[in-house]
RNA sequence: GCGGAAGUAGCUCAUCUGGUAGAGCGACAGCUUCCCAAGCUGUAGGUAGCGGGUUCGAGUCCCGUCUUCCGCUCCA
């Protein structure tokens, strides 16, 4: 590979080729920013969602799963701040073709007048902001910009577009008729999954008798409207998001933010992926419901990026809650305190959010699997596409292969397909040369390849091929599913 | 959204200054007692992204449009 973007390019080529990933109705051009996962793509997020869920719920016993709906009531959005916090009005200057957010570009302005000793100026400008802002009014918002004579900083001119508006959640209508005047029937369709936790925090801790610290994971779509949306399955208008909220007393937020950023951590490097390719990187300015947040960022091909998000969330959202459903969001804690020797009675339970990208987490694990190997000898150049996937991942577990189609090979082949198929994944393949099929199971990450051979038909051994080393052992039949399932758990 | 580049079989590409589309690999069927891709035979895939124009004739020239890639921009 010449660098990192043809390697880039590379790993979109053969998540295409080899049924991983495909661009969404792309008979009909395509759309920007959607894609569809394919026979082996689909199978391997599934595995890394499986291994994310069981690593959630079945090894914590203070964490239990919902599965809530996308759609949800729409006061909730309003609740979260997404309707008014994420609808940033934004602004071209014509001259540079540089696009600013509206409350941005006069901030910035501002700080310029307050560093020029016009303090009180700048307090009026940025009052008179949030006002248009609050009501959404574009018109004003651009007079207060001329009026000013506000100038990109890159250009130098004051020519500008018309302000427009930037909408981050998709909305359809609620019921059967169609009635677009009616804003009532307007549903979003949710930006972040954590809302139907939050929503559902009363249900799951008072039947699941949940006593805090507890925690509730959800795997599932959300749906975010881009700017500009690129880079494969990086940033998607449509990605599935794997979020767990744990719940604890509000003043022990800092050391369950330091628990769970350590636990997120080991859970990456659990499959066996180098602690490199990983770093922190605490967020500085931060969101409006957190009091600490940081990213896990992974070394994809196109640079360190944000895989996994673990915020401190406050008492912010189920706050929130309770004001605009006007339910109470408490919790009763019999635990003693043991500074005042009584239980330390109801509050609204503080949160910690760990929330990762199903679909960058697989493009991680594809864009640290994917390998071309050089294998020339001096006689001969040869070299190979190996997807070195961790093996409980991989799509395909096992692959079963006769040596040839004759002499009753098939026949036990297809006896241990039979024999394993219903524990985990087998392809089974009596097509070509043996060195082909190898090679094709090497660029689907087939971990484990069995070839059945005449030796076999003597002693009910067979050669088990592996992936990584491409190196061959004799094993006997009855061996194999252990030796695949001891892989793979 | 702006600037640049590109769009010919599943993939990689050819088709020289316009004359009715080809190769390699792959796929499929069969042969070959072959443990690491490129042994043999055969078969199936393209109205050259799409639309329009110029021309006797366009993949090849012109215009539009869509998509993709690179850079900029944005990113809770």
């Amino acid at each position: 590979m010449a660098n990192d973007s043809n390697r880039f390019q590379a790993i979109i080529s053969h998540c295409k080729e080899y049924g991983f990933i495909f661009p969404s109705s792309e008979i009909y051009d395509g759309l920007q920013a959607v894609y569809d996962y394919g026979q082996w793509g689909s199978e391997l997020k599934r595995n890394i969602r499986d291994y994310w869920w069981n690593s959630m719920t079945r090894m914590h016993e203070n964490i239990v799963g919902i599965d809530a709906a996308i759609f949800m009531h729409p006061t909730i959005w309003k609740a979260s701040g997404h309707v008014d916090n994420f609808n940033d009005p934004m602004i071209d200057n014509k001259d540079s073709k540089k696009r600013y957010r509206v409350d941005h570009l006069i901030e910035g302005y501002a700080e310029e007048l307050v560093s020029g000793g016009r303090d009180s100026e700048a307090a009026a400008l940025v009052k008179s902001m949030e006002t248009l802002l609050a009501s959404d009014d574009f018109g004003g918002l651009k007079k207060l910009i001329e009026d000013h004579k506000i100038k990109c900083p890159i250009s130098g001119t004051s020519n500008w577009t018309d302000i427009r508006q930037f909408n981050l959640m998709f909305s359809t209508e609620f019921g059967s008729t169609v009635s677009t005047e009616d804003e009532d029937n307007k549903v979003y369709l949710r930006p972040e999954t954590a809302q139907g936790i939050f929503v559902n925090f009363l249900n799951v801790q008072k039947t699941g008798r949940m006593k805090i610290p507890f925690g509730i994971a959800q795997v599932g779509k959300a749906f975010r409207n881009e700017i500009v949306a690129r880079q494969f399955i990086f940033r998607m208008r449509e990605f599935e998001q794997m979020e767990m909220q744990f719940f604890i007393r509000p003043g022990t937020q800092q050391e369950w933010y330091a628990y769970w950023k350590n636990e997120r951590l080991q859970w990456h490097k659990s499959l066996g992926i180098p602690a490199e390719k990983f770093r922190f990187h605490d967020h500085v300015k931060l969101a409006h419901y957190a009091d600490a947040a940081c990213d896990i960022e992974f070394e994809f091909p196109i640079g360190f990026k944000e895989l996994e998000g673990i915020h401190s969330r406050t008492d912010f959202d189920l706050r929130q809650h309770q004001e605009f459903s006007k339910k109470k969001m408490q919790y009763f804690d019999n635990d003693t305190d043991p500074s005042t020797g009584k239980p330390y009675g109801n509050y609204i339970p503080y949160v910690i959010e760990t929330s990762i990208g199903l679909d960058r987490m697989f493009l991680a694990v594809m864009s640290y699997a994917y390998t071309e190997e050089d294998l020339s000898t001096p006689e001969k150049k040869d070299d190979r596409v190996v997807l070195k996937f961790p093996a409980r991942l991989a799509p395909v577990k096992l692959a079963i292969l006769p040596l040839t189609k004759k002499d009753g090979l098939p026949e036990i082949a297809r006896g241990i397909l039979e024999d394993c198929r219903s524990s985990f994944y087998c392809f089974y393949e009596e097509k070509d040369t043996i060195g082909k099929r190898y090679r094709r199971m090497d660029a689907l990450g087939t971990p484990f390849c069995v070839t059945v051979d005449h030796q076999t038909r003597e002693d009910n051994t067979v050669t088990i091929r592996h992936r990584d080393s491409m190196e061959q052992e004799r094993v006997s039949i009855d061996q194999l599913k252990a030796i695949v399932t001891k892989a793979i758990i």
